[in-house]
RNA sequence: GCGGGCGUGAUGGAAUGGUAGACAUAUCGGACUUAAAAUCCGAAGGCCCUGUGCCGUGUGGGUUCGAGUCCCACCGCCCGUACCA
């Protein structure tokens, strides 16, 4: 049996050990899913890269979780499918092509074939024949099938949507290319445009989604709850102010309020400037037309429109007050109320909340508070007197001073449903639930996406497709002719023939619609399609119904809300449209959200004043300051998420070829608790790789061990059930880097172990196996070496002996009042009474009560002694 | 601005409300070696009056027999903020 000798096998060397491996894996099929009802099946899969280029060093992170995963779960008797894909549409294609030159496709496919490459020597247990890219057309031609069927089930429908607009341009923005305000590559000031738009009807399932939330027990409380105030369900008044004097049609401004106790409080109207009233005055009102183009400038996100300064415009008119008729209120235009929340219009209560109260006393408007705190505090300055503004939490005890249920303390949600119902009674409007969440804007107007597939046609108008005619693939070229991707806007409205097709209802000729679909619609039902990647229709519902859900789903926080919650409304609407089982709405059973890589930012300045980003390899560092080969110091910016745009990304590429893919996955792992960021530092690995190769060392020479069985046998086999115990603990509670360093401590007590060979080689096979879904390549072929029968990966994962597990006897830390003074060591089950009596008469005990007697004795069996003294 | 999270030695981090710093990195010392590397063994939170002493988990309070852990406030950093993916 042992033919070759130690000498020839000491060595670890990854270069040769990890491709043989991995041809044996796929020459075995070992990771290819296939359905089965032998096993119960597992589904793990990792948030799918975008195709930027190279692999980073979160990519390996990110796909070495889910590996450990996929490759525990294999051991432990699943059916398992993990498969791999590209999220290969998108802005950062296009850019390429417009920076230097090219087409995005061949961009994109280009840099998948590299990124695959790159992967593969990871060892990774994937089913690759399941790939696909969302820039296929089988793919995206599938899409625009779910679209159609969605159409169909009322799920979509246009109306109008504000853009970011480069006047220069004249093309619309991603709120990334909107900097400071200004268009990225024009500079010019953006304004916000009203476009027609597609959109899916998420908001008709808040309350769905909402709910839901509680029964998905496996995700993060986190991002239930980031969810949850994102859909942001409110119970409020709506109600109407009538107006004095107003033009035709605006004789009622309806508003929405969350906190209609405090209406007696209010002091001002103020409206959106894109509400149909404050548009309507601006036509004869100059004034008002620069304030609201004032308003419209600079870009649409929600961070930019809530730090802007609040502003405000008197429009003049005035509404009164709905339960004092002679009490009028101005109506101002205001920059921080937006459109696309509640009716576009609000009523100011300065006393209760801070930015009405700033809004007031710029603009020198009344402040008169409706309720006070519920206790007597001689430091509560009224808002009146110049106080802050007083907005306690809505479940807080205050006492009402104008409000509309009494004198005596109650908390603001009564408060609140006192003034509903009493509005109620009196015919001012009505108690009614609102949900932050808006409809899901889709349309893009760029070429590397999905077209949505409809016609637009002057005697029909929008028409859709016929399925027989999808794919509608994007055009390559201009027939013949390749496409200027350096024009700004989108080529397919300029395309020369590709936008010309007939109607689908009635023949005549039409145009094509050329706005692309989000991204974020490819990867909302990608998981669903691994199920079935060939099929000719969106999924094979009999492989949907064997594979789905995903079990286990990794991937990074920044997706908590939009592409989660994207998936959660895909899910239900495939199930509407007939592509997935009911049972599959929540379509991720248990969620991890890892913490992302982070890198320094080393940025100079470009002779046209833009920043300019250096890769981290070109970058020297002296002194905590960084300096370019030619001397030339940049600026660091010291920690952000690893980005393409920054160039703040690190090649794994080098580690791997140096040390081998399996220090790299040990090394990723072993450092850093998954959910938590970790700022990217490659020193530890060489560390990493020296003990993977005494791991073998070790492995090496207990082949050749030919000791006799002895008296230390059980205390190793003990600490191997512990090893056992811990590591499978810390893999399925993700605490991978608990789990290594239990295996570097089971390595050390195996390495100074003076047991018998037989007990070493089967602590050695299990430590293989305990280390097989981190270090794959090594553990196979120590599980060889020490005769293993098959394939570690196959093999079933070891369980402790429970029995092994349990001490006799226990060490007790004594404390007195709370500092360790003394410990003793006593039999597990002795009973409280025995254990407080050798507690008191420990040396350090006696010496820290000084003769006292103690007041109390606390006994938690099995953890400690506290004496009170 | 708003929503969510994080903060522990030189460094990464460990710790069901129960001995803070496991395990590792870097460092230092020793063994082996002509030497170096590799390997093996060992040391190590801070402070001083060197006592079985005091202090110590971003800062300040609180709950508790006992707080890194729970609660409140603050500081700093990170993520998201609906067209980056």
């Amino acid at each position: 049996m042992h033919t070759r000798r130690t000498h020839s096998m000491s060595r670890y060397d990854p270069s040769v050990i990890e491709p043989k491996w991995q041809t044996v894996w796929e020459e075995s099929e070992t990771f290819r899913a296939v359905r089965s009802d032998d096993k119960p099946k597992y589904y793990v899969l990792e948030m799918f890269p975008y195709p930027s280029g190279r692999i980073h060093i979160g990519h390996v992170r990110n796909y070495t979780m889910g590996d450990v995963i996929a490759r525990y779960k294999l051991s432990t008797g699943h059916n398992v499918l993990h498969p791999m894909g590209f999220d290969a549409f998108g802005m950062p294609a296009e850019n390429a092509a417009m920076a230097s030159g090219g087409h995005p496709k061949d961009w994109t496919y280009s840099n998948i074939d590299t990124m695959v490459s790159q992967m593969k020597p990871l060892g990774f247990g994937l089913d690759w024949s399941r790939m696909f890219a969302t820039c296929d057309p089988e793919y995206y031609g599938q899409q625009q099938a779910l679209f159609l069927d969605m159409l169909e089930a009322g799920l979509v429908y246009r109306k109008n949507a504000v853009v970011n607009w480069d006047p220069v341009d004249m093309t619309v923005l991603a709120n990334e290319q909107v900097i400071d305000g200004k268009g990225w590559r024009s500079g010019a000031e953006v304004e916000r445009r009203e476009l027609t738009q597609w959109f899916f009807k998420i908001s008709d399932m808040s309350e769905e989604l909402l709910e839901a939330l509680d029964t998905l027990d496996d995700w993060p409380a986190k991002v239930k709850l980031m969810q949850a105030n994102w859909i942001g369900k409110s119970r409020g008044l709506q109600f109407a102010f009538s107006t004095i004097d107003a033009p035709d049609g605006f004789d009622r401004i309806e508003v929405y309020t969350t906190r209609p106790d405090t209406l007696m409080g209010a002091s001002f109207v103020g409206i959106s400037p894109d509400h149909p009233l404050a548009k309507h005055l601006e036509k004869n009102n100059a004034d008002l037309a620069a304030f609201n183009a004032e308003c419209r400038k600079g870009g649409t996100t929600e961070e930019a429109l809530e730090k802007a300064e609040k502003r405000g415009f008197d429009t003049g008119l005035r509404v009164r007050h709905p339960f004092d008729t002679a009490w009028e209120l101005p109506v101002y235009v205001a920059n921080f109320i937006l459109m696309d929340y509640g009716t576009g219009a609000i009523f100011g209560c300065p006393a209760h909340d801070q930015r009405d109260l700033d809004f007031a006393r710029k603009y020198e408007l009344p402040v008169q508070s409706t309720y006070v705190p519920a206790v007597e505090d001689n430091a509560f300055v009224l808002p009146e007197e110049g106080g802050p503004a007083y907005v306690p939490p809505k479940p807080e005890t205050v006492r009402y001073v104008r409000g509309f249920a009494g004198d005596e303390a109650q908390t603001g949600n009564e408060g609140i449903e006192a003034a509903i119902g009493f509005c109620e009674e009196n015919g001012v409007g009505h108690g009614v639930t609102k949900f932050r969440l808006r409809d899901w804007g889709l349309s893009r107007q760029r070429y590397w996406g999905c077209p949505i597939p409809v016609v637009h046609c002057d005697a029909c108008g929008v028409v859709p497709e016929k399925k027989e005619n999808l794919p509608i693939a994007l055009p390559y070229d201009e027939d013949g002719k390749a496409i200027d991707f350096s024009i700004p806007g989108n080529p397919l409205d300029r395309h020369p023939s590709w936008r010309n097709c007939p109607c689908p209802s009635c023949g005549q000729p039409a145009k094509r619609e050329t706005d692309t679909m989000d991204t974020f619609v490819d990867s909302s039902w990608y998981f669903a399609r691994f199920t079935a990647p060939r099929a000719d229709t969106p999924t094979d519902i009999v492989e949907a119904d064997y594979w789905m859900n995903v079990d286990q789903y990794i991937g990074g926080i920044e997706h908590a809300i939009l592409h989660l919650l994207y998936s959660r409304f895909f899910a239900r609407a495939m199930h509407i449209t007939g592509h997935l089982p009911e049972r599959c709405k929540e379509p991720f059973n248990a969620l991890f959200t890892q913490g992302m890589v982070t890198h320094a930012i080393y940025k100079t300045t470009g002779t046209d004043g833009r920043p300019v980003y250096h890769y981290p390899e070109d970058v020297e560092l002296r002194d905590g300051k960084g300096f370019l080969k030619d001397g030339t110091e940049v600026e660091i910016i010291p920690s952000a998420k690893m980005s393409k745009s920054k160039n703040n990304v690190v090649d794994p590429v080098a580690i791997i070829q140096q040390y081998g893919a399996d220090t790299a996955r040990w090394f990723v792992l072993s450092d850093s608790p998954p959910e938590r960021d970790v700022e990217w530092t490659a020193s530890g690995a060489e560390a990493a790789a020296r003990h993977l190769g005494r791991v073998y060392r070790i492995a090496a020479e207990v082949a050749e061990a030919n000791d006799a069985a002895n008296a230390e046998d059980d205390a190793l086999l003990r600490e191997m059930h512990k090893a056992i115990h811990d590591v499978t603990v810390g893999v399925e509670s993700f605490g991978f880097n608990a789990s290594i360093a239990r295996l570097y401590a089971f390595t050390n007590a195996l390495s100074k172990s003076k047991a018998g060979s037989d007990a070493k080689r089967q602590a050695a096979k299990t430590l293989a196996q305990l280390m097989s879904p981190m270090t794959p390549h090594l553990s196979e072929e120590i599980w060889a070496l020490l005769g293993g029968e098959g394939l570690v990966a196959n093999a079933p994962w070891p369980v402790a002996d429970e029995a092994m597990l349990v001490e006799d006897t226990v060490t007790l830390p004594i404390q007195v009042n709370g500092k360790r003074r003394d410990e003793i060591t006593v039999p597990k089950d002795m009973d409280k009474a025995e254990v407080e009596k050798l507690a008191l008469a420990t040396d350090g005990v006696k010496r820290a009560l000084d003769g006292a007697s103690p007041k109390k004795v606390i006994v938690v069996p099995g953890r400690i002694v506290n004496v009170v003294a």
